[in-house]
DNA sequence: CCCTGATATCTCGATGTCAAGATAATCGTC
DNA sequence: GACGATTATCTTGACATCGAGATATCAGGG
């Protein structure tokens, strides 16, 4: 089945002939294709009352295990955002009951971010709704295709993890 | 090479070992992935002053051929942006010459926008860059690779662009 | 100790986006 | 050929994000 991409790339094979334009095959799906799954999220989690941005910076947490606890500076590597944004978003989770901040005990600078246990509940509630639309969405392939889908992406998202992003 | 999916899951794993996360191997990956590509294409479009948005429009525009022009409509589906913000966007464009409003002759609600020729020149030589910085990227796979990862990213995307997003 | 550079977090103004609703024109049908 | 439903675009207000800079603390060398 076609898709946007293919007419894009069609349209730019007959506008510029001379390029080769062969990287947006691979790279403006993903780029489009996140785009249709944080429309599918916000759906998603409106059902549990939580916005994305509210789900990443929980789950992040929730992952992290007991006490439930991390960093500012933690949470940013693990969502990608700057720091301005992730104080407002801590901010406004504490508003909310879901996480509360304590000083870190080993660092004067520091601040912990820990998670409320109405934010697991949260948390949890939100990840099970989320694993089942993706499950749906990825019922187009394979369990191979996935595992293979998987190593591709892997390939291109790791040295953007592992050398300083 | 591991990246920081790889570090989540297993953290799920560990967490909620009742779940099956796998669906995230793939989809966590599509997002965290298009996150870094979003700062690496604002890098690039810098050296030619311009916004990842200015050239996402500017771009639709000029695959669309001669006399380039489309009506908003046109470009909320390929960009995938609300009306609002379409809206918006054409503003800032026509303020900086980059593109003009246009009556569109056959339906008086409508309005068609056109690239100016420097409209069309700026679009060009980002359009250069972007696909030289997408190379570079993309080098960590072979050409078969690359052909498999856009098959499969097709195959998750089509739905979305196919029946109405 | 004191300085310097690095680190951790926060502040603040500018900006882009969204959602919902307003306006206007078109289409289909009776 | 008038009516209601649909379509195309714009308006508005709320909100989340970014980037640059401010503040406070830490770590190591002299």
């Amino acid at each position: 089945m076609e898709d946007e991409v293919d007419r894009l790339v069609a349209a730019w094979r007959r506008e510029r002939p001379d390029l080769d334009v062969e990287p947006l095959e691979v790279l403006s799906r993903v780029s489009r294709l996140a785009r249709h799954l944080d429309r599918a999220r916000r759906l998603a989690f409106a059902e549990h009352s939580l916005e994305p941005w509210e789900f990443d910076v929980l789950t992040a947490l929730r992952r992290a295990g007991t006490p439930y606890q991390l960093s500012p500076g933690q949470l940013l590597t693990q969502t990608l955002v700057t720091s301005g944004t992730m104080t407002n978003r801590i901010d406004r989770l504490a508003k909310k009951g879901l996480v509360e901040r304590l000083p870190d005990p080993s660092d004067r600078r520091g601040v912990l971010v820990r998670l409320t246990g109405e934010g697991r509940d949260r948390a949890d509630q939100a990840l099970a709704g989320l694993l089942e639309q993706e499950r749906a969405i990825l019922a187009e392939l394979s369990p191979a295709q996935r595992t293979e889908l998987a190593g591709l992406l892997r390939q291109l998202t790791a040295p953007f993890d592992n050398i300083p992003g």
